[in-house]
DNA sequence: AAGTCGACCAACCGCCTTCGA
DNA sequence: TTCGAAGGCGGTTGGTCGACT
């Protein structure tokens, strides 16, 4: 049996608030405060629920909520944290004074997911289109013999957090990995850098590439673009190891950085 | 000028968690 | 320990507005 919608009962309100309703809920708060928001309304004459007092407040009345445009900082901290957190918009507001849950939810759906997507027109994402969705595993540790196909490791997830296809990382013999181009676009995003073109994998970090490809060599990336091959520093590779495996695994099980 | 479409965002819905009796 | 009430959270909806045809 399900609980009935709070709002069902005859005669409460829905939609907008107006004016005199949110001044009503202001002047009642800040007189007496929220303690019990079922009972709120009631006492303060609204002809709301609970539920829906609270979020009103919550998401626009709280007079420590920042109005106005996200900077692009505060954008960067969301793209950043939606990475490690995923979805857990309250969980990223916490993170974000004056800015509420529901309003950092609506940016990531309204802007920051298209930042993230390929082929949207703007100059991150010609960026992004020019990043082809392959990775290649060409190294092994110089001399060392190529891993046999008995060694071949596989990661495949088909979903993470709802918001990317299969994605599949193999280590063969032809050292050929096919990723979700989604993923990319987003990790591309996910860093500051100026990443664009092909990757290649040429080397790794040994700690997170054991843990996850424990039998296969260790990768390390490069990116080439118009400028040329661009081989990272140990710290930008290792987020992009980190980035990486948060999407294709148990985020979890990832190792401090 | 009117109609259509898409972006934006406030608000709602339903599920899950927490807490107290 | 159980159960119901309340709060919290994330997904979704729907109204509004501006751009475009």
């Amino acid at each position: 049996m399900g609980r009935a919608p709070c709002c069902e009962k005859m005669g409460l309100k829905k939609g907008p608030w107006t004016p005199e309703e949110d001044q009503i809920l202001i002047d009642y708060i800040n007189l007496y405060g929220h303690g019990n928001w079922r009972a709120l309304p009631k006492q303060a004459g609204l002809l709301r629920c609970g539920k829906s007092c609270r979020l009103r407040w919550t998401n626009y009345l709280r007079p420590d909520i920042k109005r106005g445009n996200f900077t692009r900082e505060e954008e960067d901290t969301i793209i950043n944290l939606h990475e490690t957190l995923g979805n857990r918009w309250s969980a990223i507001a916490a993170r974000l004074p004056g800015r509420t849950d529901n309003e950092i939810k609506n940016v990531w759906h309204t802007h920051l997911k298209k930042r993230l997507k390929p082929n949207h027109g703007s100059n991150d994402n010609n960026r992004q289109a020019k990043a082809k969705a392959k990775v290649m595993t060409t190294a092994h540790t110089p001399g060392s013999p190529p891993e046999s196909s008995s060694e071949v490791s596989t990661v495949t997830t088909s979903e993470n957090n709802g918001n990317m296809c299969a994605t599949k990382i193999e280590t063969h013999e032809d050292h050929v990995s096919e990723i979700d181009e989604n993923f990319w676009s987003e990790v591309l995003s996910a860093d500051n850098s100026s990443m664009a073109g092909d990757f290649q994998v040429v080397g790794s970090d040994p700690q997170l590439h054991h843990q996850y490809f424990p039998s296969s060599p260790l990768p390390k990336l490069e990116a080439v673009n118009e400028y040329g091959p661009n081989i990272y520093d140990s710290d930008t590779n290792m987020d992009f190891w980190y980035n990486l495996f948060a999407r294709v695994g148990d985020l979890s099980e990832l190792p401090e950085i």
